[in-house]
RNA sequence: GGCCCGUUCGUCUAGGGGUUAGGACGCCAGGUUUUCAUCCUGGUAACAGGGGUUCGAUUCCCCUACGGGCUACCA
């Protein structure tokens, strides 16, 4: 039986009249996905790519998938000044190592290219002079300094300033004055902007998959400004334009663009174009504090927030994560698949993924869950596979041992370990004898005998051949024994001289890996030492 | 300030008119490991507050509080 969708309005659907009608009739087949499936994320190249933006990159790549349908990735560069070189090839990186790689976008090339903005640039002033025309935007003069200086004294009195019905007749522009007037002040080459002319009074109910319902009031909004004096297009008109032309069915992005989803209404209405779907995905919070998260967060609490490393932040790919993990502990903030499954493959999370299932309220980041995803994503790979993750880092110089040997220390620490580099830095007596020993440790168990009990421990090792673990503690256990000693008086000592601490896998284990010439030259080293 | 969105353990969340309010991370305890960690078992811990509606509200409605977002010729 078919799980009944929790959202009633997804049922919804447009009559002629433009209304939505809610069908609260039980038949969970009212709702049809359209045709074709085409979703896009489309991220401004002016740095490195957020976490959360990962994430909505995700959302979008998951539900493409689930529904057979096409992930673009479109580069909204349509601010000049924001501009940073190598911002979208970091963006690409990022969205091929965490597997979820474009379907159309630039580089891959469709009729529906060029997926840069600033590519496309020739195309928006056409759709901004089409609106001018019927009448639903206008153009403006007043200069940026003079909008700075109204708002100023419309704030010092306490109120907001906004470009809007209330005002506009009042500013320089195309709806105040005379035709004339306007056609020449054009032709004096005087910049101008394109601003759209917002209905005074009209209730816009919106839709959005994740929220439902939403009412507003445009007489609360203001004529947002769709084409600037540089000849490019704001956000509102490029991305509109955009997906339409690119025939693009669903529009997920994150929540910060909810308060211009009735312009967009809006937008698409005066074009007479048919709307998308949207969705609009919670916030990604601080682990603490309030917000949402920023970079600041992670160098102050010692995580990273991007997926790569860029400049001086550190990047998940460079602090060891594996992608799996990025994206399975990503899809988890802010959805769920309903039932009690955590550890879930790309391909699961294809498989399960439903935007009706998103979560409203934001989440906050905890940094914990990650490793432990990590550690996770690490239990299941291969000794192999993780020979090769921990010779990645390559600063270490394991290249002088070798990969049996390195295989065998990643079996002993395997399990404990978060990440690769784990097994370096709590295997590290492996690699190295130790150098100091853990003085704590070392004043409660190294005593007056230890030294003359080291000593016959040495010749006992002498005398075998064989040095496999459990031969091993036969004969330790045995000699032990038959001292008549407690086994903490050998033990601790003898871990102490070949660790350096008291920790780490089976004492036995480690001498059998050690070797027996190594085993014995730290426990002499040690009785010197200590 | 205005507009919009939200609120279940510390965190991520399940649930949704009658439940011992479930799981995971973290934390704590016990077991295993003659060590440490892992692992296993158990435990602590939540429906923001106030009004309705109802036989019954954590669930539906309203208000308040709190949190978040937007309020640019940025996206």
């Amino acid at each position: 039986m078919l799980k009944q969708p929790r959202n009633s309005h997804k049922f919804g659907c447009s009559s002629a009249f433009g209304f939505r009608i809610y069908l609260v009739s039980l038949e969970p087949n009212t709702f049809q996905m359209p045709e074709k499936v085409r979703v896009r994320f489309a991220p401004s190249p002016t740095g490195p790519l957020h976490i959360g933006g990962v994430r909505t990159a995700l959302y979008n790549y998951l539900f493409a998938r689930k529904h057979n349908g096409t992930f673009i990735l479109r580069i909204e560069d349509t601010d000049q000044n924001r501009f940073v070189a190598g911002a979208e090839d970091y963006i690409i990186e990022a969205l091929q190592w965490c597997g979820i790689p474009f379907d159309e976008g630039p580089g891959k090339e469709t009729k529906f290219g060029p997926f840069r903005q600033s590519e496309r640039a020739h195309l928006y002033g056409k759709y901004a002079e089409m609106l001018v025309d019927s009448g639903k935007a206008y153009y403006a003069f007043d200069t940026p300094e003079e909008l700075q200086k109204y708002r100023k004294e419309v704030e010092s009195q306490g109120n907001t300033f906004i470009y809007n019905w209330e005002n506009r007749a009042l500013l320089k522009n195309s709806l105040s004055m005379t035709e004339p007037q306007v056609s020449a002040i054009i032709a004096s080459g005087t910049p101008y902007v394109i601003r759209f002319k917002m209905p005074e009074h009209k209730r816009v109910e919106l839709f959005d998959i994740v929220r439902g319902q939403i009412e507003i009031d445009t007489a609360t909004l203001d004529d947002k400004i769709l084409f600037k004096s540089d000849g490019m297009p704001t956000y509102h008109l490029a991305n509109v334009v955009d997906d339409h032309l690119m025939e693009i069915s669903h529009v997920i992005r994150g929540e910060e663009w909810l308060p211009s989803l009735a312009l967009h209404y809006q937008l698409y209405d005066a074009f007479g174009w048919t709307k998308p779907e949207f969705a609009h995905l919670p916030l990604i919070l601080k682990p603490t504090g309030n917000g949402k998260l920023s970079k600041r967060d992670g160098e102050k609490l010692g995580f990273p927030v991007f997926p790569l490393s860029w400049e001086q932040s550190i990047g998940y790919r460079e602090a060891g994560y594996y992608p799996e993990a990025v994206v399975n502990f990503l899809a988890f903030l802010g959805w769920n698949p309903g039932d009690d499954r955590e550890i879930l493959s790309l391909k699961e999370l294809v498989e399960s993924f439903d935007l009706d299932r998103v979560h409203k309220a934001g989440a906050r980041f905890d940094p914990d869950k990650t490793k432990w995803y990590n550690h996770n994503y690490l239990q299941q790979r291969s000794d192999i596979e993780l020979v090769q993750d921990l010779k990645k880092h390559t600063e270490l110089g394991l290249d002088s041992f070798s990969d049996a040997f390195l295989e065998q220390v990643i079996r002993l620490l395997k399990e404990r370990a978060d990440f690769a580099l784990d097994i370096w830095t709590q295997g590290h007596y492996f690699f190295v004898p130790p150098v100091n020993y853990n003085e704590k440790a070392a004043k409660k168990h190294w005593k007056d005998d230890t030294d003359a009990l080291m000593g016959e421990l040495l010749d006992l090792l002498g005398g075998l051949e064989d040095f496999a673990a459990p031969v091993l503690e036969n004969k330790i256990k045995a000699w032990i024994e038959q001292k008549g000693i407690g086994f903490g008086k050998i033990m601790a000592p003898l871990r102490l001289a070949l660790v350096g601490e008291l920790k780490g896998p089976g004492l036995f284990d480690i001498m059998e890996l050690l070797g027996k010439q190594e085993s014995e030259a730290r426990i002499e080293n040690a009785v010197r030492r200590i």
